[in-house]
DNA sequence: TCGCCCGCATGACACCTGTCATGCCGATCG
DNA sequence: CGATCGGCATGACAGGTGTCATGCGGGCGA
């Protein structure tokens, strides 16, 4: 019996997955979370075989659950299942040491493939996600454009993200300016909107 | 025994919903689609009592597929199940005659129990989403402004708006000012998130 | 019928944005 | 070591952006 926690900030598709999950006979879901930062005591707590992780949840994303797991030494494995397959979280997954990276549209037995194929010490790739990251490349930009990037998509003036991060608003434009051109798009919006896609802010 | 239809993108998310569903002796899902645009012919082959939805599916949304079930006359009742209980999303839910309305972070057996009350003829409604629809007001937006917000969140510069829609650039700004103003923000990115938000464009 | 309001559309003006030239610093490499 | 490259930071300039005054036409209440 493999035991799983689960953790997805919405409460109905968690019951539903784990519903899901109950319906095979070697799978057990002993704890469920609905925040990022509940996982590592429930962890410690329940001892699951393996840890399926959504990336967009309140807290703490699952991305960075991933990294602290991997760093705090744990034995659990993760397992990433997510709605966005874009390229920068995958690679910051496998950096994390995450063995397993299941979309939320990939076929409906694939999650209890990838569980079981974790759990057994292997990988599991989504090969349509692992082919888009391969294609997009590296991130391109720095700490400060992804910080600009992350805040201009706010809706925050480029006055007041000076004044945030100590800078002068030409500097504030000229680091939008390098990013557009790292991403070959013409204005803030399309920037901010390309970098969302490619999971680098 | 209520037959059900399910509709969501995400295949894994629906073989899950599809799983909690069957969990209930009364209920049935004898059918599961993932595209908008597939509804209507799934509802005339398996004549479903309820049909569930989901918003954000290619081919078309699941409101717009609720409105036109409802101009058909079809005899299935609609239930929208949703990630974002935006006002304007609620408010048009309405329009459409659909009687079910739940967050997909509502409590896992809100979905069953808002399947067997629209089935019987009632309305379910979460009462923090419709709380936050009667506080957020009308759409204010015009026509021309929701367009014009729609092609600027998508990156496209105000010279091509222009062209497509045969106007000049500056009465494409214009709108985008009136809508800014309507919105209370203070520049175009502000206000693209914000009409999404609110679920206007 | 007459104002009145609202949506649609435009051009002009002040200001914000995107780009460029420039400089500093630390890391990498021949 | 000196050369080179990439990240960080700035100011100046041209052009795009937000605002305003203005006008047209349709609906709606007095």
């Amino acid at each position: 019996m493999i035991r799983i926690l689960l953790a997805d900030d919405e409460h109905l598709i968690r019951g539903a997955v784990a519903a899901l999950l109950g319906l095979e006979p070697d799978l057990e879901v002993v704890a469920e979370v609905g925040r990022g930062d509940e996982v590592a005591a429930a962890v410690a707590e329940h001892d699951p075989d393996v840890a399926v992780l959504d990336i967009e949840m309140p807290g703490a994303d699952g991305l960075t659950v991933a990294e602290r797991l991997d760093a705090s030494g744990a034995r659990c494995s993760v397992c990433i299942l997510t709605s966005f397959g874009r390229p920068g979280y995958l690679r910051r997954a496998m950096a994390a040491g995450v063995r397993g990276f299941v979309a939320k549209d990939a076929p409906t037995q694939e999650l209890a493939a990838a569980i079981r194929k974790v759990h057994g010490g292997g990988r599991y790739l989504d090969a349509e996600l692992a082919a888009g990251a391969m294609a997009a490349g590296d991130n391109p930009l720095s700490e400060r454009e992804r910080e600009i990037l992350r805040l201009t998509g706010t809706g925050t003036e480029t006055a007041r993200i000076a004044a945030r991060l100590h800078l002068s608003e030409g500097t504030v434009r000229n680091y939008l300016s390098t990013a557009m051109t790292k991403l070959g798009e013409s204005n803030r919006v399309a920037a901010v909107r390309c970098a969302k896609e490619m999971g680098w802010i």
